[in-house]
DNA sequence: TCTGGGGTCCTAGGACCC
DNA sequence: TCTGGGGTCCTAGGACCC
């Protein structure tokens, strides 16, 4: 690692070397036209740094925030860990459970806590928090005006990841004092810290911004492409997981120089069109540009039982319940749907998933529910311990076409198709044509 | 590591069509 | 009626990502 970094630019340090044009050699593939300049940027723990944000008590202690925790319970699980909280095993994705047996909760010191435990010291405990999407994503909103604001073009790929092409912005003498900026902006009027990954190529540019994490910055030039991938493990690869790993150390392959000097062929052989892409990746040739994240493909919601169920009343009543939920969803971003699907996870973790595709696009929380209710009739004396439900094969309906809509389409339809009044009685008077899916047609196509 | 929630993309077989 | 090739859509499952 250290190696490897004293190898490539560190922010800190002035970009004198300029190995892109020099190292190329003539006449191989000059494609200087389209060489851009890509950052990735990803805030580190951004759960906890959010809730560090408005608890200054929180800062430089271990933070873990849970999804589906609650003070003083241990379900859930851990979706962030802050660094300090990482030191003492607790990683995300774990049992809420499981954390806290590495690394007890700060109240457990309190004599009336029902989990005091008069043996335990400050040192050893941290805080535990529930995630709160909402204001994560006001955070989020923050950042993100920053981003724009130091881009061409941004993608967004998550609450706390984007892409940046910044080819017109910076040139690549430069660009580790571009991105320093960018760093520096969200740490002043923000408050969270980012990590930033600078490289001619999106996939190289991600595993930059990983390189040096937490507040960290990684220059990769287009000459340093290969250097920098060759020593990386696998599993650094975008797109490669403890599957795939396992199957790549087993043909022989451990570093991203392995695969990059690899025939390819035995590649897409096991792995198909994802063994192209990986062989692609691990020698940094990736001709993606940073484009704009274009329309959700499909909406769903999930929720586990505390312990698997078998008694059927339960189980439908969450099918209704996310079911309502994933349609209101839906009407809410303004998407019609052709397609239901459900979800149900058995013990220890086999997932079946059952779905149906209607004729023509709806929008309609009835038969989202109807449907829903149908396909997990075949689970419904199963024990159970998640539910999913989802709606897929989405359109939607252009703002403006939404009001033109109102006008051309039958009234049930434009009703429906707008996100307008949350109760549509017309669709329910379709009674069982529901099931064709004919119920809500929309027949503007 | 034994499992939370929300997504994406790929594959493979079957139906159906020309 | 035993039969070629190509295309699309649908469904289920799997791997992966954050």
């Amino acid at each position: 690692m250290d190696e490897a970094r004293n190898v490539h630019n560190r922010s800190d340090e002035p970009a004198t070397r300029r190995m892109g044009d020099a190292s190329r050699l003539p006449g191989v593939e000059c494609e200087d036209d389209d060489e851009r300049i890509v950052l990735h940027v990803d805030a580190d723990c951004f759960y906890a740094s959010c809730e560090r944000l408005r608890e200054s008590a929180l800062r430089g202690e271990p933070v873990v925030v849970g999804m589906g925790y609650e003070p003083g319970e241990t379900i859930g699980a851990v979706a962030t860990a802050s660094y300090e909280a990482r030191e003492f095993g607790v990683e995300s994705a774990q049992a809420i459970s499981s954390a806290l047996e590495r690394l007890p909760r700060r109240a457990a010191l309190e004599p009336d806590a029902d989990d005091y435990d008069p043996e335990l010291t400050r040192e050893e405990t941290g805080f535990y928090r529930p995630v709160d999407m909402g204001y994560y994503e006001s955070v989020a909103s923050e950042v993100r005006e920053i981003l724009h604001d130091c881009a061409d073009v941004l993608r967004e790929v998550s609450i706390d990841e984007a892409y940046l092409d910044v080819t017109e912005r910076t040139a690549w003498e430069v660009a580790g004092g571009f991105a320093r900026h960018v760093k520096d902006r969200i740490r002043r009027e923000v408050g969270v810290t980012v990590s930033v990954g600078v490289a001619p190529t999106m996939s190289t540019a991600k595993i930059a911004s990983d390189f040096d994490k937490p507040d960290g910055l990684t220059v990769v030039e287009p000459g340093e492409i290969r250097s920098f991938l060759e020593p990386l493990d696998v599993d650094l690869l975008h797109g490669v997981g403890p599957v795939t790993a396992r199957a790549l150390r087993g043909m022989g392959l451990e570093t991203a120089g392995d695969v990059a000097a690899a025939d390819p062929e035995p590649l897409v052989d096991r792995f198909g069109e994802r063994g192209r892409e990986l062989y692609d990746r691990a020698r940094g040739d990736d001709d993606r540009r940073v484009e704009p994240k274009g329309e959700p493909k499909s909406f769903s919601r999930e929720s586990a039982f505390t312990e698997p169920v078998s008694e059927p009343e339960p189980k439908y009543e969450l099918i209704e319940t996310l079911a309502a939920a994933v349609a209101d969803r839906a009407r809410r971003e303004g998407a019609l749907y052709r397609t239901v699907g459900v979800k149900a996870v058995f013990p220890p973790y086999d997932v079946n998933t059952r779905e149906r595709s209607l004729p023509g696009p709806v929008d309609d929380p009835a038969l989202v529910e109807e449907i829903a209710r149908e396909l997990f009739e075949e689970f419904d004396t199963d024990a159970v311990r998640k539910l999913g439900v989802r709606v897929a094969n989405l359109e939607f309906v252009a703002a403006d076409q939404a009001s033109l809509d109102s006008w051309e389409a039958e009234p049930a339809s434009a009703e429906s198709t707008v996100g307008g009044p949350e109760d549509d009685p017309k669709t329910d008077d379709n009674g069982t044509d529901c099931s064709s899916g004919q119920a809500s047609l929309t027949d503007f196509s």
